[in-house]
DNA sequence: ATCTGGCGATGACAGTTGTCATGCCCGCCA
DNA sequence: TGGCGGGCATGACAACTGTCATCGCCAGAT
């Protein structure tokens, strides 16, 4: 099963693997919705999931395939190495993770491979993820980093969490501290590279 | 020609495209600047190419391609639909211009028409590149919002610049106006999301 | 029983940002 | 010749932002 939301390159793929003689596209999808209820139907071997999708994310797809469909192997194929996903990735139950920079002939063989129980992850950006380290932020300061995101105002930041002005900048005082970023906005774009939103 | 940084989309897009009777892949290359050094090598009829590239952009190739392969005709393949995509794209001497949200079917038939001399441009998109209108920035407002992106204070933006930091915050300001925005990182965001930046 | 850490709040402070009025210099165009 | 718009600059002002000290509440761990 194909799930990634540009249909241009969903359809290229489909093609190409349909070229394998061991490997039929079953379903191919644009959305992580319809994705979980179509698998929930067919029940397939593997799933490839692309992260950013419109509505759910892949990682939330994945999370939902190991009871929707709970003996699908689930492999993550994204744009971005980013090592917070990765870390997402494994903990919502994946079993690969596949940069869509690698060539093309790793993907069947990435597939054989997770189908046979295998885990295949990019050896270079394990390391990267734990050289990171882990989301150091609070589920508190994650939610106000998260509505900073559109460029409100302190105030209005206030107004959407039902929480004291001084409060809201109390935590976004606290990511700036803790992601060493000079303000909010860069702030915003360590956590969105190190996929921590 | 296939112009494609992420290895795994060219890949699966070439052997796609092999399949068609009538087209033959004469080079697949994931930077631009190897892409204007094929392209004057080996003359290509039809030229695809990304916009966002490392390095130089899928725009800034196409308009290299005018004079490295001028029998080439281009066709823009890309992600974003942002209307100041089209526009420059097509100032910059592209016949076509295709998502990658269309279905693939799509793609040899838009080659076909682009290489029989036709325009083929996404009509929705087209009318709201109308509809945005264009650009209303002056080069230097430009200069300063770029230079905005990666998150710096007035006094360092106002160093890089070799400007003072009056200056710099009216350009800013007067961004920020005719955006329509309310600060700096909303005007930013609103620039790129309509591919002005 | 105490300590720790997350969460919420307040008040104060310095620093940064966005706005505005105003001025000067240029090049272009009518 | 004058008018207009872009670019650069200054100074002033209000608003917003980031930081800090300090407080209280609560839950989980030692």
């Amino acid at each position: 099963m194909l799930v990634e939301d540009q249909a241009m390159v969903r359809g290229a793929m489909a093609t190409l693997l349909s070229l394998e003689d061991d490997i039929e596209v079953v379903a191919d999808l644009g959305s992580g919705e319809h994705a979980v209820a179509e698998a929930r139907r067919v029940q397939p071997d593997v799933a490839l999931l692309d992260i950013e999708l419109p509505g759910i994310s892949g990682i939330e797809v994945a999370a939902a395939l190991t009871t929707a469909a709970p003996s699908c192997r689930v492999m993550i194929v994204t744009t971005f190495g980013r090592p917070g996903y990765l870390q997402r990735a494994l903990d919502a139950g994946a079993s690969g993770f596949l940069l869509k920079d690698a060539p093309v002939e790793e993907l069947a063989v990435a597939i054989r491979r997770v189908h046979a129980g295998e885990r295949v992850v990019d050896p270079e950006l394990a390391l990267s993820a734990l050289q990171e380290g882990h989301d150091p932020l609070t589920t508190r300061e994650h939610e106000v980093l998260q509505a900073a995101r559109d460029h409100d105002s302190v105030a209005e930041l206030a107004r959407r969490l039902h929480l004291s002005e001084g409060t809201v900048r109390n935590h976004l005082s606290a990511v700036i501290q803790k992601l060493g970023a000079r303000n909010r906005g860069e702030a915003v774009a360590i956590a969105e590279q190190r996929g921590w939103l």
